[in-house]
DNA sequence: GTCAAAATCCAAAGCGCTTTGAATGCTGGA
DNA sequence: TCCAGCATTCAAAGCGCTTTGGATTTTGAC
C-alpha cells in the first residue's frame, strides 16, 4: 500500500493525503480523520526512503565505531549508545552505525557525509589529537562530540564530564586519608579523558605535596586482566602502593582479584576508588556501594547529547553548545584510613 | 555534485555515468575510465537515498535493542554486534538500530518492515516463547535468529552454538573431578540459550547420579553483583556448593569475588566453570587462562550470522539455512578435585 | 561493399513521497 | 445578487538515482 493506492481509494488527491498525514492545516477535519481512519485500517506507512529522496532529511543519526582487530566495542560506550538510541527513536530518529576497520574510519566518516545517509554524526572518545573534529568541520554535516579536546572548545559541540576536577576529588580523597603511595590506572592516554584524569590526579598530588612515581602511574585498555596485571605488578615494587584510583570499574574488579590474592582486603589493608560510569551490567552495588567512586551516567550523557545534537541539527543557526558536568563522589566500602607503617613520609 | 551535474560535465547521458559506475557492461572501457576519473576528481559520490528509493533495496540491515529502565546493552550482544557490523560495511551495507523500550518491541520491527527501512533484520536473545519469529514471518522480511527457539527449527534462518553440549560437558568434567554439589549460575530462563544449558546441566547431573537441588540452581541476569550475590547465599546453605557452573565470565567474576572473601581459591578449594563468550574486554586471560571454560567467540557468530543474512537477502529462494556451532571446553586454572570430606555421597 | 549482429549510447519513465502554484467551492458583507 | 476572501483540494514538478526500450554507430563475416 503506497501513498497513491491510499489516495485512490479515498478519491483524493496525494497531495491532500501526505498533507492530513503530515499534519498540515490546509486540509479538513473530516477529510483529515477519514485519511487516518483508512491508514490505520490498511496498515498504511509512509516509504521512508521515498520521504527522504523528497525532504532530503534523512531522520538518522550517524555513530562511526572504528574497530581494531582484537579491540572491544566498549562497554562503555555500548551504554552510551543505548542511551542516544532511547532518544533518537523517540524523536523519530534512526540511529545507523558505520563498523570499520580502524584504519577506515575517516574514510568512513566521509561516506556518511557524501552519501547524506545521515541528518548528523555523534562523535565518541575523541583523543587528545584528533581529526575528526576538523573533518566534520569540513564536512558541513551537524556534529556533537562526547567529550572534548583541541584548542577550539568553543567552535564545535560537546558533552564532556569534568574528568579533572573528579579525579583530583578523588585523589585528594586518597590523600586525606593518609594515603601517600597513590597508584593510578588509567585508560589509554591518548584518550582526552583519560590525559584530563591524569592531570587531575597530579594537581592533587603536587597538592599534597606527594612526588609523582612514574611506577605507580599505569595506563592501558580498561579490561579486568589489566586491571590485575598492573595492580599485581605494583605490589611487587619495593614501596608498594597502599591506594588505588582506577578509570573504570572494570578494572577496578581486577585490582581487587589481585589484591585478594594477597590476602588484602579493600578499605581495610588498602584503599580504591574508581570511576564508575554506571554501567547496567556492572553496578556499583550494595547497601553501602562496594566502591567509593565518582560517578557519572554514561547512558545519561549518551540521551542528553542526542537530545542536544537533534536540537543542533533542528536549530543550527544557533551555533554549538556545550555541557560540562560534574561528577558525584560517592563513599563505598573500599577506602579507609591509610595502614599504619606503610605510610612514608 | 550530482549524477545530472556530472554528466553534463562529461557530455554524456545520465544513464552512462551510472552504468559506467555501476560495472554494467553496456559502455566501453574508454568511457568507464573518464567516468571513474571525474568522479573521482569531483569527490562524487551517489546518493544513497535516491538510488534506495530507485532499487527498492536499502544496503541496511536492521537489529531491535528493547531497553528496559533498568537494563543493560547486553556485552554480549555488544560484541555479536561488533562482529555483525564488520561483515555489514565490508559488504556495503548500513547497520540500522532501533533501540526502543520494551513495550514498543512489537511496532519497532513492524516499523522497519512497513517503512522498507532495512533489506533484512537480524534477531538476538530468542525467548522459549518469542513472538518474534512469527511476526516477522508474517512481515515477509528476510531475517537470521542468533539463537533459535519454537518447535520449528527449519522454518527459519539462525545460527547457534550447541548450549545443551557445552553445559552437558561442562557438568560432567566437574562431576568427574568428584563434585557432587555442583551450583548452576544460569542467565534468567527464559531466554532460549539459558534454557538449553540448563537442559545439559540436568542431564549430566542424572547420568553422574546426582539429584538436582533448587538451591543450587539461580537464573538472573548476568552481572557481576548478582553472581557474588548468589554464590553468597549458597555458601550459607547446610550442604553448600563445591563448584559452580556459571553462564557467563561477568558472572564468574561476582563469585570468584564472593568466595575469596570466604577465603576460598579457585581451582584448589573450589571449582567454577564458566561459558566464555570471549568478550574483548573481558577477556579469559593468562598463559593458563584464569577459567576452565567452555568457549565460543560471539563475535565471530556475528560475523557469520551477518554472512548469512545477506546471502539469505541475495538469494532467498534458497530457502532457510541454519548452522549449529559446538563449542571447545578449555581448561584453566579454576577447576579441581573436589575437595575431601566436603564430597556427599 | 553489404548487412546483420554487436557495441555503445541516450531519452524517458519510474521509485513514492513532498511541495509549489493554481483551481475550486463556499462564506458573508455590500 | 455579486464578489472578495477564505478554506479545501488538486495537478504537476521535483528529489537523484536506475532501468527499459530504442536509436545510433561499429564491427566483422561474406
Amino acid at each position: 500500500m503506497n501513498l497513491r493506492e491510499l489516495a485512490n481509494l479515498l478519491d483524493l488527491s496525494t497531495t491532500t493525503v501526505s498533507r492530513a498525514l503530515n499534519g498540515y492545516p490546509e486540509v479538513s477535519a473530516a477529510t483529515r480523520e477519514r485519511v487516518a481512519e483508512a491508514a490505520r485500517l490498511h496498515g498504511y506507512a509512509p516509504n521512508q526512503v521515498a520521504r527522504r529522496l523528497a525532504t532530503g532529511r534523512t531522520l538518522a543519526i550517524g555513530h562511526v565505531i572504528p574497530i581494531a582487530e582484537h579491540q572491544m566495542i566498549n562497554p562503555v560506550f555500548a551504554d552510551f549508545l543505548a542511551g542516544a538510541g532511547e532518544t533518537y527513536s523517540a524523536a523519530g530518529y534512526d540511529t545507523v552505525l558505520s563498523i570499520v576497520p580502524a584504519e577506515q574510519e575517516a574514510e568512513a566518516y566521509r561516506e556518511m557525509a557524501r552519501q547524506r545517509k545521515v541528518d548528523g554524526i555523534l562523535v565518541s572518545g575523541p583523543k587528545v589529537v584528533d581529526f575528526r573534529i576538523e573533518l566534520l568541520a569540513e564536512l558541513g554535516l551537524p556534529f556533537l562530540v562526547h567529550g572534548r579536546t583541541g584548542p577550539d572548545e568553543a567552535g564545535y559541540s560537546w558533552i564532556d564530564i569534568n574528568n579533572r576536577r573528579a579525579f583530583r576529588r578523588a585523589t585528594e580523597l586518597l590523600a586525606h586519608l593518609g594515603h601517600r603511595r597513590i597508584a593510578l590506572l588509567n585508560g589509554q592516554e591518548q584518550l582526552s579523558f583519560a590525559a584530563r584524569r591524569r592531570l587531575g590526579y597530579e594537581e592533587a598530588l603536587i597538592e599534597a605535596g606527594i612526588a609523582f612515581d612514574a611506577d605507580l602511574a599505569h595506563q592501558s585498555e580498561m579490561t579486568e586482566p589489566l586491571g590485575y596485571g598492573a595492580a599485581t605488578r605494583m605490589m611487587q615494587l619495593a614501596d608498594p602502593p597502599t591506594a588505588f584510583l582506577t578509570s573504570s570499574i572494570i578494572t577496578a574488579h581486577g585490582v581487587l582479584r589481585a589484591m585478594r590474592e594477597l590476602g588484602r582486603q579493600a578499605g581495610r589493608d588498602f584503599s580504591i576508588t574508581t570511576h564508575d560510569d554506571d554501567l547496567s551490567f556492572l553496578p556499583n552495588a550494595g547497601e553501602v556501594p562496594l566502591f567509593t567512586a565518582t560517578r557519572s551516567s554514561v547512558r545519561a550523557a549518551g540521551r542528553q547529547a542526542a537530545r542536544m545534537l537533534i536540537d543542533l541539527i533542528s536549530t543550527p543557526e544557533s551555533g554549538p553548545r556545550q555541557e560540562l558536568w560534574e561528577v558525584e563522589l560517592t563513599l563505598g566500602l573500599s577506602t579507609g584510613p591509610a595502614p599504619r607503617g606503610q605510610t612514608h613520609a
